[in-house]
DNA sequence: AATGAATGAGGGTTCATTCAT
DNA sequence: AATGAATGAACCCTCATTCAT
């Protein structure tokens, strides 16, 4: 991996996730990690070839911000910590987050494998919790992520903190 | 309003909210539409001019999908008919509303004041149903709303009646 | 010749010879003459038509302004009065004058016919004048015509009365 | 700048000075030229990049023409050489000497500029031969080109050495 | 006579991609 | 590995023109 193949995929990362993968060129990519068109065609095949490098650093990526909830023994923490998965501190992760949120709409593109570990660890969370239907309440839980995601994406949620707040309250969890 | 000129809208819908507003082409319109490409522009001026058109519309009609909500005495209706947005059977509002949908990720493009009278609503039921913080709620519930607008849209929703089913039990209603 | 046709035709003149044929659309013409657009292609076939008709009334109307000069005996006089047609009080003959030398850069277009009354009155005043070569003094005002023709088109013009002077002193004429 | 660059130019100088810029598609321009119609705009952004760049060539070639006429003593070398201009032997002068020509017409465009040196070298010949209106002398003589100029562009000057002859006595210049 | 809907060809321009260097 | 020239298809849009009313 090259010092130019990380400047294409950062470029790339930025401008999909901001702008979309359509309505991002591929001028503008390699414009913006001061590179020339053709050097991301021999490096990555094609547009799709880019976007596939990013989808796969991506999931790892987030792979690795997934382990501390999945490894987390307290449930009530296991909520939260995904809770606080869109609002993200590294600006990397945050990246690949809003990225995958953007093909889930544009491209249909949606990785249940990916998504797996953190469900499996929500629903048992949930499970030692005694909620009652711990399946539906993952469901819930992350599809209320999106939502999240999308107000952040969109720059309308001004009462962050506040909010997520009441989300824990809503599961008895006190911070 | 000639039929071409209906013709057209209804293609644009159709296409813009299944695939997006920059990946389809305003030929690929005409195409839908059976009718030439200039026309689209002869009654629109150009691209973004047949998307206000389709957004005008469809705020009027989302508008008249809100009335009933709107009216709505019992605040356990106003949620429930809420929850059965994404659901709306007709087949054209439900086209509207994920167009906006697509329009929120693609265009950034979110218009507060359509949903304000939503909004107002849901905040009167969660007060008369003397929840803590109404106005949190509402928040929560729109934000929800867009999530499974999202899996209705990726197809990903597959448990439709017995997650709203869940949700109600979430504001102690029952079907 | 109808109202609507009239007021075609002053449009057609009027963009035609400020903008330029090629520059200007028949949507145009339409919207200036208060027109709907078929009905210029009812009346004069096609752009080509338009441009046509156009043209004869031009070279009717100017043929009628060559009248007094080719009438006229004193020869400074029809000097005088050659060098005062670009300035040419009447608005319409002035815009069938700048139509003219509009489409002699535009589209080669040179008509002879019309211009050899003008021609031979003018060479018989100099021949009256006894200059030594008549033809050519004649070449060389109509083609300085075509120059301040130019120079008005620009707005470059902006010593008319003196210039205008100088020229008639150049054949010792004086005003 | 490559082969291709120059055979851009090339075309685009002779179709815009011949047909006009106008009449001119760019992918008029890129078959005369061999060339893909992407490549233009690669090179030149868009159309009117096109003609900027011939026109900054063309002014830097003419100003290159005027130098011999600026630093030239005899005034009536002066006169003559600018005579000559309109009928310039390098091809290429000839060229955008017409294309500046046509633009005025057609867009408007006189670069005051450019002329300056000429007008000059012009205004101190006419001085120096005591010639009474230096200044209106000078317009006029310029004036005059612009009406040759159009004459050549037309093909309807078919007396050239004749008339440049006449000009010469009328400034009591002998060959 | 007059309108305005409708068309198809062509306009300028951008795009993803390839190729020579 | 890297550049930048070059391409051709597709894009949005305008044009002259026709047709139904």
């Amino acid at each position: 991996m090259t010092i130019k193949q990380t400047q294409i995929l950062e470029a790339a990362l930025h401008l999909f996730s901001e702008e979309g993968y359509h309505a991002t060129s591929t001028s503008k990519v390699a414009k913006h990690a001061n590179v020339s068109e053709g050097l991301i065609f021999r490096h990555f095949q094609n547009k799709e070839g880019l976007l596939s490098a990013l989808l796969e650093e991506g999931k790892q990526c987030l792979k690795t911000v997934f382990v501390p909830i999945v490894n987390e023994e307290d449930p009530k923490q296991v909520i939260q910590k995904t809770l606080d998965l869109p609002f993200e501190i590294t600006e990397i992760a945050h990246g690949y987050w809003k990225l995958l949120f953007k093909l889930k709409v544009e491209q249909r593109y949606d990785d249940r494998e990916l998504m797996k570990p953190l469900d499996q660890a929500l629903t048992k969370a949930f499970m030692k919790l005694r909620f009652r239907s711990p399946e539906l309440e993952t469901q819930n839980l992350i599809l209320t992520l999106d939502g999240i995601t999308m107000s952040i994406l969109n720059e309308t949620l001004n009462n962050e903190s506040e909010f997520k707040q009441f989300l824990m309250n809503k599961y008895h969890i006190e911070i």
